[in-house]
DNA sequence: GCGATATTGATATCTTGTTATCAGTAACGC
DNA sequence: GCGTTACTGATAACAAGATATCAATATCGC
């Protein structure tokens, strides 16, 4: 029988402080904040079966890491900073998107990813 | 004094005759018809070559290995088929995404992805 | 509290995409 | 056509992300 552990608790509980797509090394160091100790292998292995239970979806992004977030937050999209390489979560889809897809073509979803820097890079200018 | 040869040709070829991002074993199948017995090594070369100048760009989607296209082709975006795994190009583009950025944030970009099926297997009904 | 066993942490291993190595080949200025 | 040397093909090696291994530990029904 599964079983209840302070790591599933620390790593859920990272994806739900952040609000925001982690990364597996994220969730890591947010994870170590509440459970010192915590190894990535164990991050991967909840992960994996939070995404198989459906609590937790998989975020893939254009040449970084898959990351994580906690499901049924609705449609929305993503905005990845340059400057600090967060992703953030954005409200708002465009409409219509099926007008784009050629004739003949079955459209049935769809990604749209943002860039620039978020609001403390923007301020720093750094990156 | 860099070469011409019958391999960089048939890179080149192989891309502007698919009129879409290819992945670098799609590229070699491509050359392949061209000149027969070009390596993988030789396609990543090439394609690392043409890039460097400027003439072949590549495309990141989710998910999947980077692609290469040729460079000048305007601004445009993709459509990924989930039965052959192929990516076409789409022209236009959602106007305004400006304002899905979360106040403070600087959008200097965006990719936009199209998921369903190409005409070929929206009729096939395969995959 | 006890015991069965699911879970964990450290680390080795695997996977996929890409790059380095190196001897043999071919492009091109002459 | 020749010679120099950039280029090629086969394959070993890398890199990064993810998974498997295994002894030690912690959970939870009793």
């Amino acid at each position: 029988m599964e079983r209840n552990t302070r790591q599933k608790s620390a790593v859920r509980e990272a994806l739900v402080v952040a609000g925001r797509p982690l990364t597996p090394f994220e969730i890591l160091e947010g994870a170590q904040a509440l459970v010192p100790g915590i190894g990535i292998a164990t991050v991967y292995r909840v992960l994996k079966s939070m995404t198989a239970d459906g609590s937790v979806v998989p975020v893939e992004l254009p040449g970084s890491a898959t990351r994580y977030e906690t499901a049924h937050r609705g449609h929305h999209h993503h905005f990845h900073c340059r400057g600090c390489e967060r992703v953030y979560e954005v409200a708002g889809c465009p409409p219509d998107l099926a007008r784009f897809a050629p004739p003949g073509f079955v459209l049935d979803g769809h990604e749209v990813v943002l860039y620039g820097r978020c609001s403390t890079c923007a301020v720093a200018g750094e990156g």
